[in-house]
DNA sequence: GTACCAATTTGGTAGTACCAATTTGGTAGG
DNA sequence: CCTACCAAATTGGTACTACCAAATTGGTAC
């Protein structure tokens, strides 16, 4: 298992393109159904081609946050939770944090998320999943002993866990929070008592895990996201990230 | 609230060609990692623009089931787990029913996620979101009177749930899986004692939505969607669907 | 064997043209 | 005055061509 994800490109290609055209809606007071100008008026106004917008407009039409009516227009969707959970990952993908509101939602999505994961973990994790969990856990001693950041660590650690749940679509899932949150984690494990902190938490998973123990992994689970919600909300008056 | 959903289009537009170039790496016996034809060439070999293509790359692009590297190529994402839930979604959405595995991991995530929906909704639930769920038990109870397809009230009442919990991330998700079931939950109801079984549950749940009565709202959402597991478990052999 | 350069290949972008369906606006007929 | 009808304009959908910059490739000169 490596610390290979997926949150890499630093705002490129047509990813900048549809920021503006979200950006676009936000600075025109778009209400849910309001209509965009027609794409060629768009694309010029935006001073790029009709093909470039076309395929930006694609990207939105998949997360479901436009829709694009053949000789009508392309308008915004009604409501916000007709748009894909994704919608938030992208736009947090090219640079748009998170509202405090978003985070406080995500963070109610994924404790029961995290809790289920680690209930099928313990039910099905082969000898594999769990050497994997050690061996980013060896990795994630390493850097603490460096004192570096262990954000991709822990990203890591939890993606392995869900892996170890062997439910893709739960992999999947979490992985897209990961991905939300990175930046913030990032920052957060700036502070290396909390990597220790967080590490000393994996550990402990890892072998009730191991013991396929379900009952005290969920525990330790809650209390491990029960110590991330608190660091969330003071970040979220503070300044600082939130753990996990 | 009315029952206007996401999922209306029989495939059409681009979508169409998106599932031909996911149909085009199955065919090949893609593996993650692995490269597309050029754009040019895939374009040429399917029959459409490139400009068509391009757009179905975007679509794929920001759904992470493909990356596309300038100068290089278009390579199949690594890891399932990278690629988004949504892909999943989108490939319902244009026919492909999920697999038997896709509806097990979609049970297996749906379950804790409507429980914590039902849950936020007991504490945060105002009167017009109660208003709501009781016109749709209303429509319902007319559309069963007539011995109709309760999928869409059904569908209905999920969502209004889901929007009473004041979560929009909890709401996208899982209305995003009523769009990958739905198919599957028409064919369901189209026995109308399942249908009538259904709105008694939901009619309980109400209830115990009003009351504020956390503990019995989610001991009867667990009981409404152990039903629907049983049905579901059925339908992977049979050829029934599931209910909600 | 190595260093270097030119041709090819790649995704990214722009521009133009056309189609089919819809909307719009005016006009002829009652 | 209203209706019915038709033509022009508008819209998203599609195709084709051309060019760019970066990377790869292959051969050549040293």
């Amino acid at each position: 298992m490596s610390i290979a994800i997926a949150a890499d490109d630093p705002v490129q290609g047509n990813r900048a393109l549809v920021k503006r055209v979200v950006d676009f809606a936000r600075d025109h007071h778009f209400k849910p159904g309001d209509r965009f100008p027609a794409e060629r008026a768009l694309a010029e106004k935006l001073g790029v081609s009709r093909n470039a917008l076309r395929e930006a407009l694609a990207t939105l039409e998949s997360l479901r946050v436009v829709e694009a009516r053949p000789n009508s227009g392309v308008y915004l969707r009604r409501t916000a939770s007709e748009s894909s959970f994704e919608a938030i990952v992208l736009l947090a993908e090219l640079g748009s944090e998170p509202t405090a509101i978003e985070v406080r939602e995500t963070i109610e999505v994924r404790a029961p998320l995290e809790r289920q994961a680690i209930a099928l973990a313990c039910a099905r994790r082969t000898e594999t999943d769990l050497a994997a969990l050690k061996v980013i856990l060896h990795d994630t001693r390493a850097v603490l002993a460096a004192a570096g950041n262990i954000a991709d660590c822990d990203q890591a650690f939890h993606l392995a866990l869900a892996n170890a749940s062997h439910n893709s679509v739960l992999a999947r899932m979490l992985n897209a929070f990961y991905c939300l949150t990175l930046p913030r984690r990032r920052r957060f494990f700036d502070d290396p008592a909390r990597g220790a902190a967080s590490d000393r938490g994996h550990r402990k998973i890892v072998a009730a895990i191991e013991k396929r123990d379900v009952a005290q992994a969920t525990s330790l689970m809650d209390r491990h996201l029960g110590n991330a919600q608190v660091y969330w909300k003071e970040a979220l008056e503070g300044g600082g990230g939130a753990g996990g």
